[in-house]
DNA sequence: CAAACTCCCTGTTAGC
DNA sequence: TGCTAACAGGGAGTTT
């Protein structure tokens, strides 16, 4: 499932695609992947605008577009679990999954592909009304580590629960917030406002040193296929009841917050609980 | 206000 | 082998 550095990668390949790149027709295949506006005004409203540039913020894909006038409008994309953005010639042939066919004059067409139908676009003027609630880019070069030690200790539900959340840090899903809990050797359990600075400190080190790495590798994967098949491999995530890569014991499966958490036992001491957890099978 | 639950989807996998 | 049912998971919305 596409998280920051996935979100990232695909940014890179559609800016490369699209810059100066103009939309002469748009086919809404699933209606419900368009959240905004109402679907039938979505198409008419997209034709004849021009790629700017495209950015990212958290895990949403921010495409600054221009109409004749000269007046910016966003298209913002999330591709949630299984949502992925190819630019192909007309010719290519159409996929099931493909539900949003944006028509380029140049001949290419945009196509947003999503097998679990859970991907969102939204064409607005105000890209605050999307984004507004997103919290700190944890790769932003201002990041503060002693800021978001101070922000995190204001909440005192389990850290993963905190790292998940996309009000306080954008862009951390499932994947990263086990694998950079793992690497800290933090409990997902433990309260947030139990973290003690050096702990913290070490966890957004490690939060940051991870995604930099994750967007690396999958950088690396061959050019067509930029947002899956990249050559990270996570160290806890997905590696329930197999060994702890630095000591060996046998990592541990449980639900936090209905999502499924693996972590080592004895790298990432119990401390604090503040719900209760059962066991998966 | 926060935590928990429900829903949206379908490919994959476990179970029979 | 072939079928069905459970499951995963991000985020919005609803309920407790």
């Amino acid at each position: 499932m596409p998280e920051l550095p996935e979100v990232e990668c695909a940014v890179r390949y559609l800016r490369e695609q699209l810059t100066g790149s103009r939309i002469s027709k748009v086919n809404v295949r699933w209606k419900r992947i368009i959240a905004a506006p109402a679907v039938d005004r979505f198409p008419s409203l997209l034709r004849g605008l021009v790629f700017r540039t495209v950015s990212r913020r958290g895990k949403y894909i921010v495409c600054e577009m221009t109409d004749r006038l000269g007046a910016d409008r966003f298209l913002i994309s999330h591709l949630r679990m299984s949502g992925r953005f190819a630019v192909v010639p007309n010719s290519s042939r159409l996929d099931k999954h493909e539900h949003v066919i944006i028509h380029l004059s140049d001949g290419r067409q945009l196509r947003f592909r999503d097998t679990r139908k859970f991907g969102r676009m939204y064409l607005v003027e105000d890209r605050e009304q999307v984004l507004g609630k997103l919290g700190l880019e944890p790769l932003e070069r201002d990041f503060n580590a002693a800021e978001a030690y101070t922000l995190i200790t204001q909440y005192k539900s389990p850290i993963k629960v905190v790292l998940l959340r996309q009000d306080i840090i954008a862009g951390v899903g499932n994947i990263y917030a086990d694998e950079s809990l793992w690497a800290a050797g933090i409990h997902p359990l433990t309260p947030a406002n139990r973290l003690d600075e050096p702990s913290a400190k070490r966890l957004f080190r490690e939060l940051r040193r991870i995604l930099s790495r994750a967007i690396k590798t999958k950088g690396t994967d061959n050019g067509d296929n930029v947002i899956h098949g990249g050559m990270y491999s996570p160290k806890a995530y997905g590696r329930a009841n197999q060994n702890c890569l630095r000591c060996s014991a046998l990592l541990k499966r449980i639900l936090v917050a209905q999502r499924g958490t693996t972590y080592c036992p004895r790298c990432q001491k119990k401390s604090y609980f503040t719900q209760s957890n059962r066991k998966l099978s």
